[in-house]
DNA sequence: ATGTTAATGTTAGTTATTTCACATATTTAT
DNA sequence: ATAAATATGTGAAATAACTAACATTAACAT
């Protein structure tokens, strides 16, 4: 029933929704939803009845109601822990992201391969990776940022399914499939690029 | 005839076919990459029927020959120009990552409305946004990362837009829509960050 | 040479996703 | 109270994306 992109649908309606909000809304039609996101508003009113998101038949749908239903589809109860395993530019970048806090993520530490990286005094702390699974199970930590070196890719993500992390949000180039023990989702920045680029080329050709 | 998906999956091919190529082979059978892929083998016989790609009724596909067509599609000729834009923590990593340059995308310049980024000497300066549009039309750029802040995004991009830049890929949480002077891809990490939660919470409760 | 095998190339079929279209319900106006 | 207007909710239709199946052809063995 609920199918791919489906969630980050809904995190975009939340967006524009918050973004509603802000600005005194109260109400909004699945008109109003589809011209911003181009989308059609049929597939906004599916979505919405898929996750039992309710409207009027007229005046449309609530928007309190419609963000308090989002935030409990994402559970979004408690704060997430989560941890970013490769301290490298990217990773320390994605550690001091401020985008996370206030989605209800938390960034709670750093691993790294590399002792001089280790720091583990900071508000954020950088521990050495040897100490991931331990830390993993204490903290009971479910998700993890990879942002480690190509070469050890492999081997960190073999390392963090045996910890227990049951989601790993990979940046490393290397595709990962999701196995039993762990859903992996990759992001490939390069191929982004590169997929940028073939359809600019393209256009200019056209 | 070409989809959505296709040029990354032909990126993933060529990742996949290049690390073929170090183990020495010098064939490979559309079996082969759909299992490491997990794709049927028929797509990947699909992709490069429609790419113009060809093999052997038996025999299979010469590498060499597919990663040339594949290099040939993507117009992988020239090294293509990239600009940074906001040279925050997650520009600067962007700005260093190491990963481009072997697909031939050189970053040449960052570019930042705090003065006290500036840097013009470095081997990859960062310049302020006010030299933005006349080094865009000089250097002939089309393609920009925009990583700036939230507020000031819809300003950037259409500067970006009016400067003749044809390509956008965007960090920012503002999620844009193309236009016709301008490609933007999005790329939202809170939210892929919040689409894992919800799939690795799911499982917990299914 | 001829048959057998094994992989491509391609058409038909399937599944997934999105949109259309309209009956239904709810508000507003008269 | 009744009618008109309007937006939802939803099943059917359309589109897109992927897979299965197989006829075709090239290599190899006999």
């Amino acid at each position: 029933m609920t199918n791919k992109g489906q969630i980050l649908r809904l995190l975009n309606y939340k967006n524009l929704l918050k973004h509603l909000q802000t600005l005194g809304f109260k109400k909004v039609f699945s008109d109003n939803i589809s011209d911003t996101l181009e989308i059609s508003s049929s597939l906004v009113r599916k979505d919405f009845g898929n996750f039992g998101i309710t409207g009027n038949r007229k005046g449309g749908y609530d928007i309190d109601s419609i963000l308090a239903k989002i935030d409990e589809i994402l559970g979004k109860d408690e704060i997430q822990k989560v941890i970013v395993v490769g301290t490298g530019r990217i990773g320390q970048a994605l550690m001091n992201y401020q985008g996370f806090i206030k989605e209800g993520i938390q960034i709670v530490a750093g691993f790294d391969n590399d002792f001089s990286k280790v720091s583990e005094g900071e508000d954020i702390p950088i521990l050495h990776l040897d100490k991931l699974p331990e830390f993993v199970k204490e903290k009971n930590i479910k998700i993890a940022i990879m942002c480690v070196p190509q070469l050890v890719a492999k081997h960190t993500l073999d390392m963090l399914a045996n910890s227990g992390v049951g989601g790993v949000l990979n940046f490393t180039p290397i595709k990962f499939q999701s196995s039993n023990e762990v859903t992996v989702n990759n992001i490939n920045i390069v191929h982004e690029l590169e997929n940028l680029i073939y359809i600019v080329n393209k256009q200019k050709t056209t």
